[in-house]
DNA sequence: AGCCATATGTCAACCGGTTGACATACGAAA
DNA sequence: TTTCGTATGTCAACCGGTTGACATATGGCT
């Protein structure tokens, strides 16, 4: 049998309350017992039972965090960032992959609540996943989750606009924007609605390719087809994330285009990975470490003062220069 | 106030044993009470306590996983199937990143201890991580961590020799492998003998470079510029991950060398976003979902029945055949 | 009438740690 | 000598749900 708190008493010679003092620091304890009961956790190999312990506090030091998937190497470092960061100020991180399936992210939602996380982190947009009067500190990232949740995002505005203007500069004459499905309520539509900004404003037209899945599916390929099939003249594209960014880039090469010369591409996210490995893409960087910052610095303040600031955090953008603009 | 089991009850108009028997499915329950029950739970907002559950249960359905880091898309395919396999089959994932220190995975040991976790998957290597006698049930991916511990690994002497056995057919004279710390003990060496012992069978010099991190990191990029530095003659490299791969053809391309004709390059894992936006590259692809499905299969053997098959689980290799190596 | 399966209630112990109330005891300061 | 700060013990309630023991009641079947 596991040992408890009473079997640590019982080696320590002290009483059960006199462990629970040392273990939580309260009321008058002489360094003589607190030595006696460390020695005896230690020869026992006695860990306290953090169950019992959040069920009586009421507090569980978990948070949990909804993501569509790890695979993705955007999620991939911002979950990594969030659990880094959430693991120095003493939570622990439930993981959820919700794949973008909006049952999922209810049966993971209640999940949460069930083992009393103490707050969410959702990076999934899930219409009425939460009801408007829910107890729960949550933060959302990139997805508007309800009115009373506080959004974390980066300046997809100024993203849009600075992507499409590199392309402009790059001497684009017909830019195209291809992103992910626009019912969705995202800031990263912002994006997009950057992007037709600016070609308005230079009276030209834009022309908008939706993929049909936010998750990193071969499906988008189709999309891909489509674009060069009805539009073959295209010499510019904005693409929504990287992944999306290279893919173009391969199949293009595979029509025979040159990039940048006759085709100049820029990507969206940025991540460490894909700078490191594919340095030559022009990218829009997400500050992913930054955002996993705030999100877990204002989760925190909620779950402590349980106050909801609800508003917004908005995080700056960074172009970065590869060889696929020029 | 969250409501609880009595305030069901009052709702409903039974007991809150009644209740419990339904939630349950114990004992005799009617239809009728069945609905009336779960109808108050709807009406109240009743979300059951599973802290409170788990602690009698003795029984949490909580699982640990301790990898590097997400942000290795390797990683990060890992854990999403890990996650997605545990979600499937009831439990529930609780993520730590290591990040390779041993520190930090014995700080993360403990706290799923205290957390009562159910069991634990283990994808990094502390040497003294667990007492050969611990009780808690515990797979480890591609790392030795005990000898009580059932070790989960693809086919690494198969896949070493599949990667310099392509090397050679492809026509190369001087092949190099790079590898992380040789000191790990971990399955993934099994690459390196492999390698050095086709290299011997046809009589020539293994020769192996180290990089100081497993963790992805820049400063790799100096044991690949000694490389070259060092053997600029050399025309096949068989890079212990494609990370490594990649950059060591971003670097030698910057040196002039021409993929594949002045050198040709095999990389390791293949993850399913390494294929997809690098399909060039010629690697040997870990099969991350059996790796997985096995790792969960085999932890929940030991969970549910208590016995610990202490053996090892090797799963086939695959190659990937780009035109980094033709 | 007796028996049994079904259906539900009452009650208390239990999981393991926390906490407040209260008692006790010692040594030092007033 | 009294008082107070320090140190520890005893005890019981509590967190919220689970479970076994036992009582009770109804309706159908022999």
């Amino acid at each position: 049998m596991k040992p408890k708190i009473q079997d640590v008493a019982r080696v320590a010679g002290v009483s059960a309350t006199t462990v629970s003092r040392v273990l939580n620091d309260r009321g008058y304890i002489s360094e003589e017992t607190k030595r006696k009961v460390y020695q005896a956790m230690k020869e026992i190999n006695y860990v306290p039972n953090d169950l019992a312990r959040s069920l009586y506090k009421n507090r569980t030091h978990l948070i949990g965090v909804i993501v569509p998937s790890t695979s993705n190497p955007f999620y991939g470092e911002l979950v990594s960032h969030i659990e880094g960061i959430c693991n120095r100020k003493g939570y622990k991180v439930l993981l959820c992959n919700s794949l973008n399936e909006a049952d999922k992210e209810k049966k993971y939602w209640e999940m949460l609540l069930r083992n009393q996380v103490d707050g969410v982190i959702v990076v999934t947009y899930n219409r009425g996943l939460v009801n408007d009067n829910h107890l729960l500190p949550a933060i959302a990232i990139d997805h508007y989750l309800g009115k009373n949740i506080h959004v974390i995002s980066s300046n997809n505005y100024q993203g849009g606009e600075i992507a499409t203007n590199e392309l402009i500069q790059s001497g684009c004459k017909k830019i195209i924007h291809i992103n992910g499905p626009s019912q969705l309520k995202t800031p990263a539509n912002d994006r997009r609605y950057a992007y037709e900004a600016v070609l308005r404003e230079r009276g030209r037209d834009p022309i908008v390719y939706e993929t049909p899945s936010v998750a990193f599916l071969e499906e988008n390929i189709n999309v891909i087809e489509q674009l060069f099939r009805e539009h073959p003249d295209v010499d510019g594209i904005f693409a929504s994330d990287d992944l999306l960014a290279l893919k173009i880039i391969q199949y293009a090469e595979g029509l025979g285009y040159h990039i940048p010369n006759d085709l100049k591409v820029i990507g969206y996210d940025g991540t460490e990975l894909i700078r490191s490995i594919s340095p030559q893409l022009t990218t829009i960087i997400q500050p992913v470490l930054l955002i996993a910052e705030s999100a877990v610095k204002v989760l925190e303040q909620q779950i402590e003062n349980k106050e909801f600031s609800i508003s917004e955090t908005v995080l700056p953008i960074e172009l970065w220069k590869g060889s696929t603009t020029q």
